[in-house]
DNA sequence: GTTCGTGCAAACAATTTGCATAAGT
DNA sequence: ACTTATGCAAATTGTTTGCACGAAC
């Protein structure tokens, strides 16, 4: 591909109403149903993209359904994950957090403040190359890039 | 574990002797005592590649050492992490393990057994290039590549 | 001899599970 | 109606901490 080419809105993917529609397919194929509570973690995932803690999931599901207990949404993020709606992401040094962007797409973790971002596949170079070697017997490999640092909010407050 | 698989030819076994070396050095830097307890968790983790979890880690200094503590291997682990002679990983999925290799390597993470393997820098191709675009403003980051796939072991047992 | 580490047990945190009831299909 | 999820609380698992005693410098 060449590097020139402007980049589709694909990385704007947090289209809710599509990721709902995903939900209600995913559950039916399941056969099992579709939940206010499961609708709601999705939604929560979704809409925000600082890779929440299980806690900061639960809380802001809570805002909306005050009843709702820590169990069901560690339950509901466990569904949703076994069909590939959200992710888990586990770093060294920082707890478990959920990802709800499926979009391939490699993370930045700031060694200062703990923050999770985003990073394009183009922020790593060499990403069109980027392969294993033993993905030629293996279909199912996939690569994960972890870059590790300061993050710019960290390196403004460090300059003052 | 089964034990009935032919070992893995040793690919970087850093000298066990240099690695208590530097412990000593450290310890020494920091004016903390060099305990047996602290070099028999760093001995287990340079003269073993799997990656141990905690308990695997304190089981195999347990063997030696019968009264050692939990605590104290979890202090002493993380003791070790502050001076760079061990890291701490964590992947998804999988329990928080550590590993007495501090060369610069990827890791491979089988998603059928959820072993971790190290993995050569060579191993991930493009890995000449492989830079973060930020890195010109950052000094300090660092790129960790995840490659999650099927061990040859399990590609073995599946096939039969 | 002083300082710091260790082992023990209790505390704490994170996650899971069993069960009666409530919701979704 | 039937099935599965939910909320609650208890159980489990993983990790940290306070303290008296012992080991390293």
């Amino acid at each position: 591909m060449p590097t020139g080419s402007p980049r589709p809105p694909a990385l704007i993917r947090t289209d809710l109403k599509a990721r709902l529609a995903e939900l209600e397919r995913c559950c039916a194929a399941a056969r099992i149903p579709v939940t206010a509570q499961r609708r709601t973690v999705l939604e929560v995932l979704v809409c925000r993209s600082d890779h929440p803690t299980v806690d900061q999931v639960f809380a802001a599901v809570a805002e909306r359904m005050p009843d709702v207990s820590r169990a069901t949404v560690y339950r509901g993020l466990e569904t949703l994950r076994e069909f590939g709606l959200v992710r888990r992401v586990a770093h060294p040094g920082s707890a478990v957090r959920f990802d709800g962007n499926t979009d391939p797409h490699h993370h930045f973790l700031c060694t200062r403040c703990g923050a999770i971002e985003d990073l394009p596949l183009e922020a790593v170079s060499g990403h069109e190359q980027l392969a294993f070697v033993g993905a030629e017997t293996d279909d199912s490999a996939e690569i994960l890039v972890h870059v590790r640092g300061v993050c710019a909010r960290c390196r403004g407050k460090e300059a003052r």
